[in-house]
DNA sequence: CGATTTCTGGTGACGTGTCAACATCGCTGG
DNA sequence: CCAGCGATGTTGACACGTCACCAGAAATCG
């Protein structure tokens, strides 16, 4: 890599400006989720996409790739979840290795209870901060950032 | 909060990205971080206040105000740390409440060589996919969103 | 068909982050 | 002075995320 370029003054407060709006963007609306709805976000992650699956139901493999998630994570969030109630685990019929994820009564009514104000919170803590114009400048920048980024290894 | 308005098309492009972003960018410089270095995101984060601060001493306090965390989360890390060999306790003459933390051999060996190629993945994943006029955009949004966000609680 | 490889999911260990206590110290007002 | 209040730091319990590893099933290939 050679020579190690620092950050000039107008990238420093780009990227300062990102470590910070993750930081305490992702505290408040968790903040927000967990004490107007009892949900975690790492909850709230999975119960969208069950919500939105005909029959509320998923097989693990599909459910981690819509939310970009590894195996593993997937496997300790939905235990996580069985005990509190919020989901199900079920065989599946096609394949003897996979896991069916079944949202139940109490998780939906959470997920229900819960997206409004959720929705609400992005909009007042980020969307609402910004212009129609930054809008539109950030969108494809981000979709840039990300199609650059390694998909799963380096 | 009345009606609770969805995200078009365009904030939920935004919204995604950020997602997105927030999500894969981390784990890539994570990555980065433990493969090159051996330091995580957290250990960096806080060897790099200690690295400029004076005498490589800081009291936790203070060291925690930098880096934006609460007192138990600074002395968790701390007592990772610590077992590490990257950071040690001393305690603070001014104050008997006080608990300073000094940067150890190990730990400015450490963040010394980790420093350039962090940067160097900072503007290669990140920065680099920017160009100058959305830097221009971006630097001010991300204040603005900062700005309206509470500083610590409701 | 059988052997190997790949896919899928689960588990335990560990590092991390938050919350709720708790202990101690410094300060401030009677 | 000292009683109470706020600041500081630590700890334990718990949720979360990653890694390494394992087990079982499916797919592939000879």
């Amino acid at each position: 890599m050679g020579e190690a370029r620092w950050l000039d003054e107008r990238e420093a407060r780009v990227w300062r400006g990102m470590i910070g709006v993750l930081q305490r963007l992702t505290a408040v609306l968790e903040r927000q989720l967990v004490q107007d709805a009892g949900l975690s976000g790492a909850e709230y992650t999975l119960l969208v996409p069950l919500s939105e699956a005909p029959g509320g139901v998923l097989r693990a493999r599909d459910l981690g790739r819509m939310v970009g998630w590894e195996r593993s994570r997937i496997s300790h969030q939905v235990t996580r979840m069985e005990k509190r109630g919020l989901v199900a685990r079920e065989e599946c019929s096609e394949d003897a290795r996979g896991s069916m994820v079944r949202l139940t009564d109490a998780g939906r009514t959470a997920i229900v209870a819960a997206a409004p104000a959720h929705v609400a919170a992005v909009r007042q803590h980020f969307i609402g901060a910004l212009t129609d114009a930054e809008l539109d400048v950030i969108g494809p920048a981000l979709e840039r950032v990300l199609n650059r980024l390694p998909d799963d290894d380096g």
